[in-house]
DNA sequence: CGGATATTTCTTTCTATGCAGAATTTTCCG
DNA sequence: CGGAAAATTCTGCATAGAAAGAAATATCCG
């Protein structure tokens, strides 16, 4: 696949967006890729338009798989996977999102309600210091209990809650 | 400053923590270790009992502060620097929130921009391709400007937000 | 079944970044 | 003004993670 320049500036921003947000560059570059194609690719393809090595192609796809971004695709009389991705800008947020927050949130409350058991039991503990976790678990909860109920929300509620912006105040007070 | 195994472990996954979100080891190690502590630390203690070298506390410090998260403070008789963390969760994620966006998102809404202008003056671009740049362009300015408007209300008006979860949409229908 | 094509896994570089320690600069007090 | 204390900047090394290439495995078709 060819790409015009400015498939190549999106692609290479791209790719460093992905170092800064969790994922490397091959990966979002690869996303990229695939995001901006009008149709799907196969890994051949992706590896001689990026300049990657065949391996790394195969890595990456598995990679953006786990986060539900791409999906495979055959064309008859070619046996070859052909790759495409999510083209929904919502649904590629909500992906990757969802995705993160198992890796990293999860853990991150695991860890949070152990330390806030241990500062209970133990009974030396600084005052401040339990009370700096249990605010912080406390916090942490409660944004991701208010994720887990919007992120079930149709598309057309999302939007219609981002277009509200801040009035969405004026209607709670009602 | 004398480490507990609950602050230990905290700091330990924080600082893993900070990896994944674009801060380094040291930096969020830095950051845990101050949002726990009751009192404000010398730059001195923080590099012993975190076990690293001064002036990489020095530099982390450094990063902390263009985060805003951390001020200084000092003590009559002692002309060292004190450390402290700002501890309000809320006021931790949206001055992290506000620096990243300048960052990362900022840079990617004029690379956005520049492709969408880009696509419509090169005659021979792919209808597709400009259409999903403008998309993705016109996604993360509406999600950007829904951000600048929430970020300016009060703390109480967030945690109403939040606390109302889903049941935001009901208020929208009214 | 055999061999071509496609894909994955394994091993080996390579490189960016983090971090330590040295060198330098700044600050402040006698 | 010295010179001690504190802080920063600079330099180089060490390492984790990324990516290449080799080797192995799987898939499909004649």
């Amino acid at each position: 696949m060819h790409l015009t320049p400015t498939m190549e500036r999106f692609v290479l921003h791209w790719g460093e967006m992905g170092t800064r947000w969790g994922v490397n560059r091959s990966v979002a570059q690869i996303h990229a890729l695939l995001y901006l194609s009008p149709n799907p690719l196969p890994a051949e393809d992706i590896a001689e338009t990026l300049s990657m090595a065949r391996s790394n192609v195969s890595n990456s796809i598995r990679e953006l798989q786990s986060y539900g971004l791409i999906s495979v695709t055959h064309r008859i009389g070619d046996r070859r996977d052909h790759f495409q991705a999510e083209t929904d800008p919502w649904e590629i947020l909500l992906r990757i999102a969802e995705e993160r927050k198992k890796r990293e949130i999860d853990p991150a409350l695991t860890m949070l309600r152990q330390c806030a058991i241990e500062a209970e039991e133990q009974p030396g503990t600084d005052p401040y210091v339990k009370e700096r976790i249990t605010r912080m678990l406390g916090f942490v909860e409660s944004l991701t209990g208010w994720y887990d109920q919007v992120k079930r929300l149709p598309r057309p509620a999302m939007v219609a809650i981002v277009n509200a912006g801040a009035r969405i105040v004026a209607f709670l007070k009602k």
